[in-house]
DNA sequence: TTACTTGCAAATGATTTGCACGTAT
DNA sequence: ATACGTGCAAATCATTTGCAAGTAA
C-alpha cells in the first residue's frame, strides 16, 4: 500500500507490474498503454476520451472500451488513479502520481484547474476528529467560471 | 432568486408556488407531496428512496418515479434542493432550507453527517480569487468511517 | 378551454458482464 | 498447459423522454 506521488513513468510501471503480480493478474499491452497514455498526456479523461485517444495513438492495437473501463477501475482500486465524478455525465480519471490536490471545474468550458491548500486539509482533519470520524479520502471541488469564460460572458 | 435558508414549511410552500407560477407551471398534488416529504423526513434521499416512501405514505396517490425525478430536478434547478453525487450509484437529494453545509459520508453504513466550517469557506474564496475563478457552487465531502463503524471494525 | 402534468413504457447513455477466443506466464 | 485477459455484443442500472389521457388555471 505505497504512495505513488512524484513517481516517474518507469517507477509507475514497476509499481503496476508488482500490483499485477501480487494479484495474479497479467501484464498486457492494453494495460500498459492505458497507464502510459495517462502518464504522457497528464490530464483528466473520461473512459471514452481515453478510448478514442488510444485508438488513434495505437491504431495497430484493437482495444475495446470495456478493457479501458476495466483497467481504469483496476488503477483506481489500487490507488494508482483517481476519478472526478460528473454525475450522470460520467467520471474523469487522472493518474495519482502527483501530490494530493483538489479541483476547480469550469461549468462553461469544462476546464479543470488543480489546486492544493494545506490549511484546508488541516481543518478537515480537525473537523473529522471532533466527530470521531476517520477520513479515508475527501472530495473538494469548486464549480463556477474560469477566468476566460467569466470575462467572455 | 432568494435564499431558502431557515424557512419553515409554509414559507417553503409559498416559495414553491411562486416559483411554479413564475414559470407557468402548475401546482399539483405530486409536486406538493415531494416537497412536503423532503421537508418532514429531513434527510438525504435517492429518487428511488423517495418514490418508495411516497408510495407508502400516500398509497392513494399513484405517483410514478418519472415524476419524482422531474420534481427533484425542478427543485434542484430552482435551488430549493441540492444533491450529493454517488457516481454510478446515483444521487441523494436534500431540501435546501438549512444553512449551507458539507458532508461526511460513512463508506460502511452510508450515514451522512453534516458539518459547516466558515474558515474553509473563506479559504475557498481566497483560492478562487487568486485564480480569477468565479465560484458558483462547491462540493466538499469527507469519506471514511463514522464513529460507530470505526469502533466496530 | 387551454396548456401543462402525469404514469407508463420505451429510449438513452454510461458502465458492466458473459462468452468464446487469444495470450502471458 | 493453464489461467487470466480481451473484444464484442448483450445486459444492466440510473435517468430521461414520447405520448395519450388527466387536470390545474
Amino acid at each position: 500500500m505505497g504512495s505513488f506521488e512524484n513517481l516517474e513513468y518507469n517507477s509507475l510501471l514497476l509499481s503496476f507490474k508488482d500490483l499485477l503480480k501480487n494479484n495474479n493478474l497479467k501484464f498486457t499491452k492494453q494495460r500498459e498503454v492505458v497507464l502510459k497514455t495517462l502518464y504522457e498526456k497528464d490530464g483528466h479523461f473520461t473512459p471514452e476520451d481515453l478510448h478514442n485517444l488510444l485508438k488513434s495513438i495505437y491504431s495497430g492495437l484493437n482495444i475495446g472500451i470495456a478493457t479501458v473501463y476495466r483497467t481504469l477501475n483496476l488503477l483506481e482500486e489500487s490507488h494508482m488513479a483517481t476519478s472526478l465524478s460528473f454525475g450522470v455525465a460520467g467520471k474523469k480519471f487522472e493518474l495519482a502520481n502527483k501530490p494530493h490536490h483538489d479541483h476547480m471545474i469550469c461549468k462553461n468550458c469544462g476546464k479543470i484547474i488543480e489546486f492544493q491548500n494545506e490549511k484546508i486539509e488541516q481543518l478537515q482533519l480537525d473537523i473529522a476528529k471532533k466527530n470521531n470520524f476517520k477520513i479515508t479520502s475527501h472530495l473538494m471541488q469548486l464549480r463556477g467560471l474560469c477566468a476566460t469564460c467569466n470575462t467572455n460572458n
